[in-house]
DNA sequence: TCTATTTTTTCGAGCCTCGAAAAAATAGTG
DNA sequence: CACTATTTTTTCGAGGCTCGAAAAAATAGA
């Protein structure tokens, strides 16, 4: 069964720990890690010295902390950015951007191109991908070993193990192994994540007071998505990322959805669903393979003007929303909820009758406190998202490694 | 944030995982538990010693394991019986039954009895718990001190912290701290449970193989419960128990339900909705507060003889049931599912339109590969979910506990 | 009785964390 | 400007824990 605490494990648990402490703070000092973790400050003090020389960790000097104080100063311990590099791949509907992160977490390059992802090949789509990174990995601005983790996110169902791309609405093509193609290809690890899990990622980094150990992300673009956070860890499926929240069914044998069935949540409130219902096209109707940003702006500046069909549109996308989150709540109870993507702008319109609709189920006992924030800009957020799985990846599983030599000077006496 | 691993925690986490080991495994011998913990000979071997010699494990004889090998015999090492006791306490609908049970999970005494729960006042059903847990502790033949935790599983909704009960379809009294009630009349460290979880834990410790990390137990009784396991933990809400899949929303503006809401699953699937349809009452009349179990077999039996209302009644919770699992698993991914309670029994009735509702949702794809269980009498394995539950506490709290003195002789020279 | 085999215990080495004390580095103070 | 108070960081020895190797224990077969 589970397996016991080995010795070693001891010393690789608390690096991992000052290193993330360093990370979630900026510049702490040895005595604030000390706090924070609960370490005595001799435990830290071993350990950070042990960082510093292996290149992890750098001192900032005195003056940046600037205290006022009396007594000897702190120094404050920061991530030296060369100490490593990561890269994040995004890839969405007709879009593919890359870029560069150093270990402390800034950009220092990227790239995007626009790609027709729905009429690809199969072997076109992973060429432009591969080719995208390789152009990275070629820039002589970069030192290429020190690339250390490449994240990828695509909208869509990934698998638990975060290797391959299951399926997913940008494209025709089912099971690519992104994450071991690139593996093979540049021998640095990967990942292939799901785009809402990372999005609720970067919302917890962003803000890890209101998004902190139970919170919601809801896409809502041209499909809908979910990336969830319960009990401080990102949720997924037992085969899949899961979360798909966009296929609970709303009404059976209702809408006809993009996936082929029927009554899913997103055959109502999908940008597809808006856009049939606002022109009062039959829910039979075949769903669009796109509708731009542009045209959902309109038709939700058209719902406001005047009560019409486009009105209509976004209350049925809100009631939709609402009773599949009231079926949510019912599972794991109300918790806040960020609406990101296009149509979070047009979230005025959608509220109302969501909030209605919420109120009609096992959730609404707590419909006043359920708190909704919008962002309408999902690519930032993926990205930071990726960016910040693939550092902690390398904070853990590299500079924290399971059983392995830690490398060179393996002393104290460095300072 | 998170904390760092103090030294200490080291054996305390080594002497949990061998307690747990030889619960798991029955009658271990050292060697056995080394290498299911991955520690080494000599580290069982110091915590197996001090274990013994605190009264926790007791070696049992070589015969009893009867090797027929060569070599020095395996000593097998059991829980001591008398190490410590548990109380299990189970409040259902009409009835009462508490059990205590030894450290080594045998249940050494037991009573039961019918209350009339829609009716009572507050007072009188705490009143009736406290009494019955007394007179069991006021037993000539149990050692009161020994009896290290108590814990109770009602139908409803119960706190994350397993403190209380939030609500109860058995009483409409809201909100009682059973769990402080008991500890402060008693002394005894308690705990209020969720019925279905408690359920899930049984048939995890029953069937290990099946039951595992990922999988469903469903009570379709008067309402309808759910227990869930993922990644090898119990799911539980963000507030409360969680869980609810009867309060699924499977149809907005649906049938009226006994909480008051109108389309959960339960409004279609609980015994007072098989009934009500069966009989041909409207969808909006009021639920009876109770289904006797022989009334259902006798609709069961009626749906089994001829295709009429009954029959169409256990086809509508089918797809009801079906629909939510759909829905269920476009969030978690499809996972083994057992049906316990009455309505198990007629599962007969209830499997084709479940199935076919489930092959209409996101779920589908694998809807040949999920898997149904029938188990009709909930009440012993819910008592066992108790029961094991409370000695992991025992385990896990008392036996191995935080930063504390261990009791008596430290050291190695016991044998 | 002796040997091969398997389980369990013992023992010393190597780490790790901790608390206390020392060292380092600064701001006030007269 | 020397001295003191204060705060941070490092050093050092003590105590624990796990591990591997070797020893001890306990049995079946020859």
């Amino acid at each position: 069964m589970s397996v016991g605490i080995r010795h070693d494990d001891l010393r690789r648990r608390n690096r991992a720990m000052v290193i993330a402490a360093v990370r979630r703070a900026g510049q702490p000092s040895r005595t604030e890690i000390a706090a924070t973790t609960g370490l005595s400050h001799s435990t830290i003090s071993a350990i950070s010295s042990d960082l510093i020389g292996e290149g992890i960790l750098t001192e900032s000097k005195p003056s940046e902390v600037g205290s006022l104080k009396r007594g000897r100063p702190q120094v404050g311990l920061g991530l030296n950015p060369e100490a490593a590099a990561v890269m994040t791949v995004v890839l969405s509907l007709n879009f593919l951007s890359v870029a560069v992160i150093d270990y402390a977490g800034q950009v220092i390059a990227e790239e995007q191109r626009r790609l027709d992802t729905l009429t690809m090949s199969r072997d076109a789509l992973v060429g432009e991908c591969v080719a995208i990174v390789r152009r990275r990995l070629e820039d002589p601005d970069l030192d290429v070993r020190s690339v250390a983790r490449i994240a990828l996110a695509i909208q869509g169902i990934t698998d638990t193990r975060a290797r391959a791309m299951l399926w997913s609405p940008i494209t025709p093509h089912t099971d690519i192994a992104f994450a071991d193609i690139l593996e093979d290809e540049f021998g640095i690890p990967a990942t292939m994540e799901n785009d809402c899990n990372m999005m609720a990622i970067a919302l917890r980094w962003r803000d890890p007071d209101r998004y902190r150990d139970d919170f919601i992300a809801i896409l809502l673009s041209h499909g809908i998505g979910m990336g969830l956070v319960l009990k401080g860890e990102l949720f997924t499926g037992t085969h899949s990322s899961g979360g798909e929240f966009g296929h609970m069914i709303h009404r059976p044998h209702g809408a006809l959805c993009r996936c082929g069935r029927r009554g899913c949540v997103e055959a109502y409130a999908g940008n597809y669903a808006i856009w049939r219902n606002a022109r009062q096209m039959s829910e039979d109707a075949e769903p669009v393979a796109d509708v731009s940003d542009a045209d959902m702006r309109a038709l939700a500046t058209a719902a406001r003007e005047r009560d019409g069909p486009e009105r209509e549109a976004y209350r049925k996308a809100g009631e939709a929303l609402g009773y599949g989150l009231g079926s949510l709540f019912a599972l794991i109870d109300p918790a806040p909820v960020a609406m990101v993507g296009v149509s979070a702008a047009a979230f005025d319109l959608i509220e109302p009758a969501l909030r209605e609709a919420i109120a009609q189920t096992a959730g609404g006992q707590h419909s006043q406190s359920i708190s909704f924030d919008t962002e309408p800009n999902e690519l930032p957020l993926i990205r930071e998202g990726c960016a910040t799985r693939a550092l902690t990846f390398v904070d853990q599983e590299i500079f924290a490694p399971g059983t392995q030599a830690r490398s060179g000077l393996g002393g104290k006496n460095v300072a």
